[in-house]
DNA sequence: CGGACCATGTAAGCGGTTACATGATTCT
DNA sequence: AGAATCATGTAACCGCTTACATGGTCCG
Protein backbone atom coordinates (compact mmCIF):
# COMPACT_ATOMS: atom_id res chain seq x y z
CA UNK A 1 0.00 0.00 0.00
CA UNK A 2 2.51 2.80 -1.45
CA UNK A 3 0.05 5.40 -2.53
CA UNK A 4 -1.05 6.37 0.86
CA UNK A 5 2.60 6.65 1.44
CA UNK A 6 2.93 8.75 -1.70
CA UNK A 7 -0.03 10.64 -0.68
CA UNK A 8 1.59 11.21 2.96
CA UNK A 9 4.54 12.77 1.34
CA UNK A 10 2.83 15.08 -0.44
CA UNK A 11 0.86 16.22 2.35
CA UNK A 12 3.91 16.69 4.60
CA UNK A 13 4.14 19.87 2.23
CA UNK A 14 0.56 21.82 2.61
CA UNK A 15 -2.99 20.79 3.04
CA UNK A 16 -4.57 19.77 -0.13
CA UNK A 17 -7.73 18.74 -1.93
CA UNK A 18 -8.27 15.86 -3.97
CA UNK A 19 -7.91 17.75 -7.20
CA UNK A 20 -4.88 18.93 -5.82
CA UNK A 21 -3.16 15.97 -5.28
CA UNK A 22 -4.50 15.01 -9.14
CA UNK A 23 -3.59 17.82 -10.82
CA UNK A 24 -0.77 19.93 -9.14
CA UNK A 25 1.11 17.33 -7.34
CA UNK A 26 1.03 13.95 -9.14
CA UNK A 27 1.27 16.30 -12.54
CA UNK A 28 4.87 16.65 -11.19
CA UNK A 29 5.31 13.33 -9.50
CA UNK A 30 3.83 11.73 -12.08
CA UNK A 31 7.22 10.75 -12.77
CA UNK A 32 8.13 8.79 -9.73
CA UNK A 33 4.68 7.72 -8.81
CA UNK A 34 1.51 7.91 -10.89
CA UNK A 35 -2.16 7.31 -9.53
CA UNK A 36 -5.24 7.44 -11.05
CA UNK A 37 -8.19 10.10 -10.07
CA UNK A 38 -10.38 7.59 -9.33
CA UNK A 39 -7.79 5.96 -6.97
CA UNK A 40 -7.34 8.83 -5.22
CA UNK A 41 -10.54 10.08 -4.02
CA UNK A 42 -11.39 6.91 -2.39
CA UNK A 43 -8.38 6.38 -0.73
CA UNK A 44 -8.29 10.12 1.21
CA UNK A 45 -11.45 9.10 2.64
CA UNK A 46 -9.62 5.85 4.21
CA UNK A 47 -6.93 7.58 5.34
CA UNK A 48 -9.44 9.96 7.04
CA UNK A 49 -10.75 7.37 8.50
CA UNK A 50 -7.85 5.72 9.76
CA UNK A 51 -6.50 8.97 11.42
CA UNK A 52 -4.15 10.27 8.97
CA UNK A 53 -5.45 13.18 7.43
CA UNK A 54 -7.83 15.45 8.61
CA UNK A 55 -10.83 17.12 5.92
CA UNK A 56 -12.47 20.28 6.06
CA UNK A 57 -15.29 21.54 3.88
CA UNK A 58 -14.58 24.50 2.53
CA UNK A 59 -16.79 26.29 -0.33
CA UNK A 60 -15.84 26.44 -4.25
CA UNK A 61 -17.04 28.96 -5.86
CA UNK A 62 -20.87 30.22 -4.93
CA UNK A 63 -22.44 26.63 -4.59
CA UNK A 64 -19.56 23.83 -5.04
CA UNK A 65 -17.48 22.25 -2.16
CA UNK A 66 -14.43 21.10 -1.60
CA UNK A 67 -12.60 19.38 1.16
CA UNK A 68 -8.72 20.23 2.16
CA UNK A 69 -7.24 17.61 4.01
CA UNK A 70 -3.93 18.71 6.53
CA UNK A 71 -1.75 15.33 7.69
CA UNK A 72 -2.52 15.29 11.61
CA UNK A 73 0.51 13.90 13.91
CA UNK A 74 -0.22 10.83 13.20
CA UNK A 75 -0.37 10.91 9.75
CA UNK A 76 3.32 12.27 9.85
CA UNK A 77 3.89 9.43 12.61
CA UNK A 78 2.75 7.02 10.07
CA UNK A 79 4.57 8.41 7.06
CA UNK A 80 8.05 9.09 9.06
CA UNK A 81 7.74 5.02 10.17
CA UNK A 82 7.67 4.02 6.79
CA UNK A 83 10.55 6.58 5.82
CA UNK A 84 12.43 4.80 8.41
CA UNK A 85 11.68 1.02 7.56
CA UNK A 86 13.50 -0.85 5.17
CA UNK A 87 11.53 -1.59 2.03
CA UNK A 88 11.33 -5.14 0.71
CA UNK A 89 12.31 -5.96 -2.95
CA UNK A 90 10.06 -8.01 -5.08
CA UNK A 91 10.72 -10.20 -7.83
CA UNK A 92 11.29 -8.93 -11.63
CA UNK A 93 8.72 -8.48 -14.15
CA UNK A 94 9.61 -6.72 -17.04
CA UNK A 95 7.88 -7.00 -20.16
CA UNK A 96 10.43 -5.38 -22.88
CA UNK A 97 13.35 -7.24 -21.46
CA UNK A 98 11.69 -10.67 -21.55
CA UNK A 99 10.12 -9.82 -24.84
CA UNK A 100 13.83 -9.09 -25.91
CA UNK A 101 15.12 -12.64 -25.02
CA UNK A 102 12.67 -13.66 -27.98
CA UNK A 103 13.83 -11.38 -30.60
CA UNK A 104 14.19 -14.38 -32.61
CA UNK A 105 10.48 -14.84 -32.65
CA UNK A 106 9.99 -11.11 -34.11
CA UNK A 107 9.81 -9.91 -37.58
CA UNK A 108 12.82 -7.82 -37.60
CA UNK A 109 11.21 -4.23 -38.41
CA UNK A 110 9.01 -5.20 -35.19
CA UNK A 111 11.99 -5.57 -33.02
CA UNK A 112 13.15 -2.46 -34.34
CA UNK A 113 9.73 -0.93 -33.62
CA UNK A 114 10.00 -1.85 -30.03
CA UNK A 115 12.90 -1.14 -29.44
CA UNK A 116 12.81 2.85 -31.57
CA UNK A 117 9.52 3.06 -28.88
CA UNK A 118 11.58 1.90 -25.87
CA UNK A 119 14.25 5.04 -26.95
CA UNK A 120 11.73 7.62 -27.18
CA UNK A 121 9.82 6.66 -24.23
CA UNK A 122 12.99 6.92 -21.96
CA UNK A 123 14.33 10.09 -24.12
CA UNK A 124 10.87 11.84 -22.98
CA UNK A 125 11.38 10.80 -19.51
CA UNK A 126 14.48 12.02 -19.32
CA UNK A 127 13.47 15.75 -20.55
CA UNK A 128 10.76 15.89 -18.01
CA UNK A 129 13.29 14.52 -14.93
CA UNK A 130 15.94 16.96 -16.38
CA UNK A 131 13.13 20.28 -16.63
CA UNK A 132 11.95 18.92 -13.09
CA UNK A 133 16.00 19.04 -11.05
CA UNK A 134 15.54 22.93 -13.29
CA UNK A 135 12.53 24.03 -11.52
CA UNK A 136 14.10 22.46 -8.47
CA UNK A 137 15.65 25.65 -6.68
CA UNK A 138 13.17 27.91 -8.87
CA UNK A 139 9.75 29.47 -8.00
CA UNK A 140 8.28 29.72 -4.87
CA UNK A 141 4.59 28.89 -6.22
CA UNK A 142 5.96 24.89 -7.24
CA UNK A 143 5.58 22.26 -5.11
CA UNK A 144 9.15 22.17 -4.11
CA UNK A 145 8.68 26.05 -2.97
CA UNK A 146 5.70 25.78 -0.67
CA UNK A 147 7.44 22.69 0.81
CA UNK A 148 10.54 24.78 1.78
CA UNK A 149 8.18 27.57 3.05
CA UNK A 150 7.43 25.46 5.92
CA UNK A 151 11.24 23.93 6.65
CA UNK A 152 13.72 26.55 8.22
CA UNK A 153 16.61 27.66 6.06
CA UNK A 154 19.12 25.42 6.84
CA UNK A 155 17.60 22.65 5.57
CA UNK A 156 16.94 24.14 2.46
CA UNK A 157 19.91 22.88 0.40
CA UNK A 158 19.04 19.27 2.03
CA UNK A 159 15.76 18.96 0.95
CA UNK A 160 16.35 19.95 -2.65
CA UNK A 161 19.33 17.58 -3.10
CA UNK A 162 17.35 14.81 -2.24
CA UNK A 163 14.41 16.02 -4.97
CA UNK A 164 17.68 16.35 -7.42
CA UNK A 165 19.17 12.89 -6.05
CA UNK A 166 15.72 10.70 -6.66
CA UNK A 167 15.07 12.15 -10.15
CA UNK A 168 19.10 11.40 -11.36
CA UNK A 169 18.74 8.12 -10.19
CA UNK A 170 15.39 7.95 -12.91
CA UNK A 171 17.41 9.79 -15.29
CA UNK A 172 20.65 7.73 -14.71
CA UNK A 173 18.30 4.46 -15.45
CA UNK A 174 16.76 5.71 -18.23
CA UNK A 175 20.02 6.49 -19.88
CA UNK A 176 20.82 2.90 -19.31
CA UNK A 177 17.29 1.66 -20.91
CA UNK A 178 18.25 4.72 -24.52
CA UNK A 179 21.86 3.00 -24.35
CA UNK A 180 20.27 -0.80 -24.13
CA UNK A 181 17.83 -0.15 -26.25
CA UNK A 182 21.08 1.58 -29.05
CA UNK A 183 22.76 -1.54 -29.46
CA UNK A 184 19.81 -3.99 -29.21
CA UNK A 185 19.30 -1.81 -32.76
CA UNK A 186 22.68 -2.55 -33.67
CA UNK A 187 22.51 -6.57 -32.60
CA UNK A 188 19.44 -6.42 -35.63
CA UNK A 189 20.89 -5.54 -37.79
CA UNK A 190 23.93 -8.23 -37.69
CA UNK A 191 21.52 -10.71 -37.67
CA UNK A 192 18.44 -9.28 -39.05
CA UNK A 193 20.12 -11.04 -42.62
CA UNK A 194 19.07 -14.65 -41.27
CA UNK A 195 15.74 -16.38 -42.08
CA UNK A 196 12.62 -15.48 -40.16
CA UNK A 197 11.83 -18.09 -37.51
CA UNK A 198 8.88 -19.34 -39.70
CA UNK A 199 10.77 -21.41 -41.37
CA UNK A 200 12.27 -23.58 -38.48
CA UNK A 201 9.19 -23.79 -35.77
CA UNK A 202 8.97 -27.47 -35.86
CA UNK B 1 -1.75 -9.90 -19.18
CA UNK B 2 1.43 -10.97 -19.63
CA UNK B 3 1.92 -14.01 -17.73
CA UNK B 4 0.58 -15.42 -20.64
CA UNK B 5 2.86 -14.44 -23.35
CA UNK B 6 5.94 -15.14 -20.96
CA UNK B 7 4.33 -18.65 -20.52
CA UNK B 8 3.90 -19.00 -24.23
CA UNK B 9 7.47 -17.89 -24.95
CA UNK B 10 8.78 -21.08 -22.59
CA UNK B 11 6.05 -23.67 -24.26
CA UNK B 12 8.12 -22.34 -27.67
CA UNK B 13 11.19 -24.31 -26.00
CA UNK B 14 9.35 -27.39 -25.13
CA UNK B 15 6.14 -29.27 -24.04
CA UNK B 16 5.59 -28.90 -20.07
CA UNK B 17 3.81 -29.79 -17.03
CA UNK B 18 3.04 -26.76 -14.64
CA UNK B 19 5.50 -27.96 -12.72
CA UNK B 20 8.14 -27.66 -14.77
CA UNK B 21 7.22 -24.33 -15.81
CA UNK B 22 7.23 -23.33 -12.31
CA UNK B 23 10.42 -25.11 -11.03
CA UNK B 24 12.84 -25.01 -13.95
CA UNK B 25 11.68 -22.59 -16.22
CA UNK B 26 10.23 -19.68 -13.98
CA UNK B 27 13.19 -20.63 -11.86
CA UNK B 28 15.80 -18.96 -14.42
CA UNK B 29 13.27 -16.53 -15.95
CA UNK B 30 12.36 -15.60 -12.62
CA UNK B 31 15.40 -13.19 -12.71
CA UNK B 32 12.92 -11.68 -15.87
CA UNK B 33 10.02 -12.90 -15.17
CA UNK B 34 8.45 -13.89 -11.91
CA UNK B 35 5.01 -15.54 -11.35
CA UNK B 36 3.90 -17.45 -8.35
CA UNK B 37 2.63 -21.18 -8.70
CA UNK B 38 -0.92 -20.70 -7.46
CA UNK B 39 -0.63 -18.09 -10.68
CA UNK B 40 0.47 -20.66 -13.28
CA UNK B 41 -1.74 -23.48 -12.46
CA UNK B 42 -5.19 -21.89 -13.16
CA UNK B 43 -3.42 -19.71 -16.34
CA UNK B 44 -2.52 -23.24 -17.80
CA UNK B 45 -6.18 -24.02 -17.81
CA UNK B 46 -7.52 -20.88 -19.48
CA UNK B 47 -4.82 -21.05 -21.71
CA UNK B 48 -5.97 -24.35 -22.40
CA UNK B 49 -9.72 -23.27 -22.94
CA UNK B 50 -8.93 -20.58 -25.64
CA UNK B 51 -6.77 -23.41 -27.75
CA UNK B 52 -3.24 -21.71 -26.97
CA UNK B 53 -2.23 -24.98 -25.50
CA UNK B 54 -3.25 -28.41 -25.68
CA UNK B 55 -2.81 -30.65 -22.10
CA UNK B 56 -2.18 -34.50 -22.63
CA UNK B 57 -2.90 -36.46 -19.07
CA UNK B 58 0.58 -38.62 -18.26
CA UNK B 59 0.62 -40.72 -15.20
CA UNK B 60 3.30 -39.50 -13.52
CA UNK B 61 5.11 -42.61 -10.35
CA UNK B 62 2.35 -45.53 -10.22
CA UNK B 63 -0.86 -43.62 -9.33
CA UNK B 64 -0.45 -39.57 -9.55
CA UNK B 65 -1.03 -37.73 -12.54
CA UNK B 66 0.54 -34.62 -14.54
CA UNK B 67 -0.45 -32.76 -17.53
CA UNK B 68 2.09 -32.05 -20.26
CA UNK B 69 1.11 -28.82 -22.29
CA UNK B 70 2.20 -28.40 -25.57
CA UNK B 71 1.67 -25.25 -27.30
CA UNK B 72 -0.84 -25.50 -30.44
CA UNK B 73 -0.60 -23.67 -33.65
CA UNK B 74 -2.68 -20.79 -32.30
CA UNK B 75 -0.51 -20.40 -29.45
CA UNK B 76 2.33 -20.09 -31.37
CA UNK B 77 0.49 -17.29 -33.70
CA UNK B 78 -0.79 -15.67 -30.63
CA UNK B 79 3.13 -15.41 -29.15
CA UNK B 80 3.61 -14.33 -32.92
CA UNK B 81 1.29 -11.48 -32.64
CA UNK B 82 2.45 -10.60 -29.97
CA UNK B 83 6.22 -10.23 -30.55
CA UNK B 84 5.47 -8.07 -33.52
CA UNK B 85 3.53 -5.54 -31.67
CA UNK B 86 4.36 -2.48 -29.46
CA UNK B 87 4.23 -2.78 -26.25
CA UNK B 88 2.99 0.16 -24.24
CA UNK B 89 4.57 2.44 -21.70
CA UNK B 90 3.00 2.82 -18.26
CA UNK B 91 3.48 5.35 -16.11
CA UNK B 92 6.48 5.23 -13.61
CA UNK B 93 5.68 3.70 -9.94
CA UNK B 94 9.17 3.35 -7.86
CA UNK B 95 8.89 3.15 -4.55
CA UNK B 96 12.55 3.35 -3.87
CA UNK B 97 13.09 6.59 -5.87
CA UNK B 98 9.93 8.21 -4.17
CA UNK B 99 11.08 7.36 -0.50
CA UNK B 100 14.67 8.98 -1.78
CA UNK B 101 13.72 12.10 -2.90
CA UNK B 102 11.83 12.77 0.87
CA UNK B 103 14.96 11.23 2.71
CA UNK B 104 15.28 14.34 4.77
CA UNK B 105 12.09 12.74 6.90
CA UNK B 106 14.04 9.50 7.48
CA UNK B 107 17.00 9.05 10.17
CA UNK B 108 20.34 9.47 8.29
CA UNK B 109 20.99 5.27 9.70
CA UNK B 110 17.52 4.86 7.89
CA UNK B 111 18.53 5.93 5.00
CA UNK B 112 21.49 4.16 4.37
CA UNK B 113 20.16 0.89 5.55
CA UNK B 114 17.80 1.34 2.67
CA UNK B 115 20.30 2.66 0.52
CA UNK B 116 22.62 -1.01 1.51
CA UNK B 117 19.39 -3.13 1.13
CA UNK B 118 19.31 -1.40 -2.12
CA UNK B 119 22.70 -1.83 -3.40
CA UNK B 120 22.87 -5.82 -1.92
CA UNK B 121 19.71 -6.89 -3.70
CA UNK B 122 20.56 -5.23 -7.35
CA UNK B 123 24.32 -6.76 -6.66
CA UNK B 124 22.49 -10.05 -5.66
CA UNK B 125 20.56 -9.76 -9.57
CA UNK B 126 23.77 -9.24 -11.17
CA UNK B 127 25.53 -12.26 -10.10
CA UNK B 128 22.41 -14.42 -10.92
CA UNK B 129 22.28 -12.95 -14.45
CA UNK B 130 25.56 -13.25 -15.00
CA UNK B 131 25.66 -17.06 -13.84
CA UNK B 132 22.60 -17.34 -16.59
CA UNK B 133 24.34 -15.56 -19.06
CA UNK B 134 27.51 -17.76 -18.54
CA UNK B 135 25.17 -21.32 -18.73
CA UNK B 136 24.09 -19.72 -22.27
CA UNK B 137 26.34 -21.68 -24.18
CA UNK B 138 26.51 -24.59 -22.14
CA UNK B 139 24.94 -27.89 -21.46
CA UNK B 140 22.06 -29.00 -23.76
CA UNK B 141 19.95 -30.30 -20.84
CA UNK B 142 19.04 -26.33 -19.74
CA UNK B 143 16.66 -24.55 -20.96
CA UNK B 144 18.16 -22.70 -23.68
CA UNK B 145 20.22 -25.90 -24.73
CA UNK B 146 16.80 -27.81 -25.10
CA UNK B 147 15.36 -24.66 -27.23
CA UNK B 148 18.40 -24.46 -29.49
CA UNK B 149 17.96 -28.58 -29.89
CA UNK B 150 14.58 -27.35 -32.06
CA UNK B 151 16.02 -25.08 -33.89
CA UNK B 152 18.63 -24.98 -37.15
CA UNK B 153 22.00 -24.46 -36.54
CA UNK B 154 22.16 -21.59 -38.08
CA UNK B 155 19.59 -19.74 -35.49
CA UNK B 156 21.56 -20.79 -32.89
CA UNK B 157 24.12 -17.90 -32.51
CA UNK B 158 21.02 -15.41 -33.24
CA UNK B 159 19.00 -17.28 -30.49
CA UNK B 160 21.62 -17.17 -27.64
CA UNK B 161 22.29 -13.45 -28.80
CA UNK B 162 18.87 -12.41 -28.09
CA UNK B 163 18.91 -14.10 -24.44
CA UNK B 164 22.68 -12.86 -23.87
CA UNK B 165 21.50 -9.03 -24.69
CA UNK B 166 18.48 -9.14 -22.54
CA UNK B 167 20.53 -10.30 -19.46
CA UNK B 168 23.15 -7.42 -20.20
CA UNK B 169 20.22 -5.17 -20.24
CA UNK B 170 19.02 -6.39 -16.46
CA UNK B 171 22.74 -6.23 -15.28
CA UNK B 172 23.44 -2.46 -16.97
CA UNK B 173 20.44 -1.41 -15.12
CA UNK B 174 21.09 -2.82 -11.97
CA UNK B 175 24.41 -1.45 -12.00
CA UNK B 176 23.02 1.83 -12.49
CA UNK B 177 20.97 1.46 -9.69
CA UNK B 178 24.26 0.36 -7.60
CA UNK B 179 25.65 3.75 -8.55
CA UNK B 180 23.08 5.31 -7.86
CA UNK B 181 22.84 3.56 -3.96
CA UNK B 182 26.31 4.27 -3.61
CA UNK B 183 26.33 8.20 -4.39
CA UNK B 184 23.16 8.59 -2.18
CA UNK B 185 25.23 7.20 1.05
CA UNK B 186 27.59 9.89 -0.17
CA UNK B 187 25.15 12.25 -0.31
CA UNK B 188 23.88 11.20 3.38
CA UNK B 189 26.92 11.81 5.04
CA UNK B 190 27.23 15.56 3.70
CA UNK B 191 24.30 15.93 4.81
CA UNK B 192 24.14 14.01 8.35
CA UNK B 193 25.21 16.50 10.44
CA UNK B 194 22.27 18.61 10.07
CA UNK B 195 18.97 18.68 12.84
CA UNK B 196 16.66 15.63 12.39
CA UNK B 197 13.64 16.88 10.79
CA UNK B 198 11.16 16.62 14.12
CA UNK B 199 12.75 19.90 15.32
CA UNK B 200 11.37 21.96 12.34
CA UNK B 201 7.97 19.93 11.45
CA UNK B 202 5.49 22.87 12.33
C1' DC C 1 11.03 -44.01 8.10
C1' DG C 2 11.65 -39.38 7.17
C1' DG C 3 12.78 -35.58 4.28
C1' DA C 4 13.17 -33.65 -0.22
C1' DC C 5 10.87 -33.18 -4.28
C1' DC C 6 6.92 -34.00 -7.61
C1' DA C 7 2.38 -32.33 -8.72
C1' DT C 8 -1.74 -29.47 -8.28
C1' DG C 9 -4.61 -26.65 -6.78
C1' DT C 10 -8.51 -23.16 -3.83
C1' DA C 11 -9.95 -18.80 -1.51
C1' DA C 12 -9.60 -14.38 0.04
C1' DG C 13 -8.07 -10.15 -0.66
C1' DC C 14 -5.38 -6.14 -2.45
C1' DG C 15 -3.90 -2.60 -5.25
C1' DG C 16 -4.65 -0.73 -9.42
C1' DT C 17 -6.91 0.27 -14.16
C1' DT C 18 -10.68 1.51 -17.20
C1' DA C 19 -14.81 3.16 -18.18
C1' DC C 20 -18.47 5.71 -16.84
C1' DA C 21 -20.71 9.66 -14.67
C1' DT C 22 -21.95 14.52 -13.07
C1' DG C 23 -22.04 19.28 -12.58
C1' DA C 24 -20.15 23.86 -11.41
C1' DT C 25 -16.97 27.61 -12.51
C1' DT C 26 -13.78 30.49 -14.90
C1' DC C 27 -11.76 32.07 -19.04
C1' DT C 28 -11.94 33.70 -23.82
C1' DA D 1 -21.62 30.63 -25.93
C1' DG D 2 -18.31 27.22 -25.66
C1' DA D 3 -14.00 25.39 -23.90
C1' DA D 4 -11.01 24.49 -20.28
C1' DT D 5 -10.57 23.59 -15.73
C1' DC D 6 -12.32 22.71 -11.03
C1' DA D 7 -14.15 19.10 -8.22
C1' DT D 8 -15.66 14.43 -7.06
C1' DG D 9 -16.76 10.30 -7.42
C1' DT D 10 -18.91 4.81 -8.66
C1' DA D 11 -18.63 0.10 -10.68
C1' DA D 12 -16.60 -3.51 -12.82
C1' DC D 13 -12.83 -5.86 -13.65
C1' DC D 14 -7.99 -7.63 -13.72
C1' DG D 15 -3.76 -9.44 -12.54
C1' DC D 16 -1.35 -10.77 -8.85
C1' DT D 17 -0.13 -12.08 -3.91
C1' DT D 18 -0.69 -14.67 0.28
C1' DA D 19 -2.18 -18.18 2.80
C1' DC D 20 -3.92 -22.50 2.92
C1' DA D 21 -4.35 -27.27 1.39
C1' DT D 22 -3.45 -32.16 -0.24
C1' DG D 23 -1.18 -36.24 -1.40
C1' DG D 24 2.11 -39.03 -3.97
C1' DT D 25 7.09 -40.46 -4.95
C1' DC D 26 11.95 -41.18 -4.64
C1' DC D 27 16.16 -41.55 -2.18
C1' DG D 28 19.10 -42.52 1.62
Amino acid sequence: MSLRHALLALFTARPMTGYDLNKQFLGSTDYVWHAADSQVYPELRRMEAAGLISGEQLPSGSSGDKTLYTITEDGVAEFRRWMNEVLPYGKVRDQYHLKAAYFEWAEPDAARAQLRAHMEHHSAQIERWQQLIGSLSADPGSPVGQRLARAPTGEHARIIAYKRYAYEGMIARSQAELEWAASGLRLIDEHAPAARPESHWR
